[in-house]
DNA sequence: AATGAATGAGTTTTCATTCAT
DNA sequence: TATGAATGAAAACTCATTCAT
């Protein structure tokens, strides 16, 4: 503890007090968390920027105070959060220890709680619809999201198969199986119920894991 | 009324009314079809109606002669084809004879040729892009498409069910299996390679096929 | 007259009548010729759009038709009208028979007629103005109307003391001594009046050629 | 009250009060100073008030410390300078003995040092760019400046014609011809090179008092 | 039927001005 | 005094829709 004789000093040249700093520091997470919520229910180009200030609690003009311009805003909200949560499970998948079935159970679980079902899904909603007219942002998403992802999968798959616990099967096209009902499961969130034409999203990725694993298993 | 033996006497006026007859029958559907290359391409907002008529070759208003307006032009783009390609599909599943891996792999076959491997598959991008913008057109879709199709392969798993050749299990969960590697392919044709990395459609389906069956399959 | 017996080609192709063409093919022009008067009131940036496309009696949009955008019609009213106004003044000095006194204030005379007075005048108020903020636009103007301006008077100067009416002097700088009253003239039209205190233009101009042939003469 | 003879008493709370009362009383010019060669740059409505701050060194907010809006900021860098710079030239003719022609020589020169190749040359551009938009500073300026710069040379052509050094002549357009080739030396410093095509502004302008001298003297 | 010029409401972006600190 | 974050009115530009021809 500091000696209460000591005063703080005062800095009359940072006037500045810790609630507007701490406010200023939050505020482009803050735009580009609403950004995300109306760009992938409404699309980029149908999304109004007054909206998305209104959603963030700002006025329009405190956007540009932030950021550039709309498809600045666009690219903050594609390359932000995502690739965070794959470094963890990445970390995670190499930290491992067990079967590969288990692993492969873990990667879904972990996927759904920090990924699918977060608002982080939606960036996949919004990276299929916009990648078109996005080609740079486009390529961003693809390797450092989908290639490590898939990346991820694909050796998980291949300690199964190495260690005996899988059968031999063409590694490449078993990833796809994998993560293509993830995908759409995310989507789905944000648009037509194009999986889970019922059921919970964790039965869903239950009953996913177990035809994949019985699919996968030597028998 | 005219004589149906005799042809309209070719005025100057008038020339040519045959082939512009010919003409004007077709031009919903080709106007439809620029719409839909572009409306996948770029999405339903973000492409202007200028830019359809020019590449259907007509002016902008002629559009307004056959569509009251771009929504409908949308409404039409997405309540064409798809609902020939199923009735097709559902009467020959209803004819098959044979065994019920074989019919699974002529479905997916079937797919990938009258649906997937064709402009068609562009719906898919377009639905899970716009379904929030159009409620009532995401709701048809999801009745004359999603469900019918749905249906099919569940009549198909169950089938399999019933005459011993698949092992129990949750029907609806795996016709989610089955079917999210189809929709992935198609939207990867018109966004990012989410699905397929680097094989080939058929080759990937193939894939799919297999491994679902030995999933599936009493082992 | 045209004989009766033969009826005007009924060309069906192309409907367009003479009225809407006739006027499609003047809109440039009158939008230019609002947006000079407009720009040169106020200046280029405080000019708005609205008001260019009000003077013409257009709407906002009609304005985008013809011109791309704010600064092409900035460049179409600096680009337009003064240098076929020069090509004429270049073929009159090259067809002058008579003294070069009388040329020159032929010169001056002809400038007021077709530029001075008119409102292409105010070309040199927006070239002042705003040079710095077109710099491309400035070297256009330089060298098709500066630059060619001023070497017809210094043909002219040159021409009176080749021929031993003027006596010799830097050319160069007579010729600046020449043009700069005409500057000031045109500029006072659109702001203060900076030159001519009181009186008209035609005696302001007259007073100028004779100070300046009294000091260019030999004595 | 504070005694005159004891400074303040240097405390940590106020930090170099004699430098902070000389900056703060500097103030005002140097926010004008700055004001001006942006304005006369880019034309006022084109300057934006965050840039003439960053420019003169402080933040936006302490522009409106001094000047309580962008309009008051024009007019204060328009009203400044230029009226003592004129004062000093009434005095020094009003005190000048010597032959009319080198008052007139001095004039011109005094002009060019303490006005035309000083930043005030840049006022004349402004305000021609500008009158219009404020015709109340317009009045001043004309009032205040072109009005008694006029009378100035117009009492020095007088004084040389009632002196029988100058022929008799209209003395108020003489007045212009004297000013025109100043002011635009002075405009073309800011924008094109309407005068001087190629030489330096002294040799320009005593040219222009050879040429003008032996187009007044009697011959 | 077909055209394409014209419209004006709607959207992005800018910037003078305010005000809490 | 000084700051700079925040505002919102205003301006450039777009594009679905209309309509005279």
């Amino acid at each position: 503890m500091r000696h209460p004789a000591s005063p703080p000093p005062a800095t009359s040249l940072s006037p500045t007090p810790d609630l507007r700093r701490r406010r200023k520091d939050a505020r482009p997470a803050e735009l580009a968390a609403a950004a995300l919520r109306l760009f992938v229910d409404k699309g980029y180009t149908a999304t109004r920027l007054d909206d998305v200030a209104a959603a963030a609690g700002v006025s329009k003009g405190t956007l540009y105070l932030y950021y550039p311009g709309k498809e600045a805003l666009f690219r903050a909200v594609i390359e932000e959060g995502m690739v965070a949560a794959l470094s963890l499970a990445e970390h995670e998948v190499a930290a491992f220890r067990g079967s590969t079935a288990d692993l492969l159970h873990a990667l879904l679980i972990g996927w759904w709680e920090r990924i699918g079902g977060t608002p982080l899904a939606g960036v996949t909603k919004l990276i299929i619809s916009e990648s078109r007219n996005f080609p740079e942002v486009a390529q961003y998403y693809r390797e450092q999201v989908l290639d490590r992802g898939r990346a991820l999968v694909r050796a998980t798959i291949a300690r199964g198969i190495a260690e005996g616990e899988f059968r031999p099967l063409d590694v490449d096209a078993a990833v796809d199986i994998v993560i293509a009902p993830l995908l759409l499961l995310a989507v789905s969130r944000f648009s037509l119920p194009l999986a889970t034409g019922s059921i919970a999203p964790e039965a869903y990725l239950e009953t996913h894991f177990e035809l994949l694993v019985n699919g996968l298993k030597r028998s």
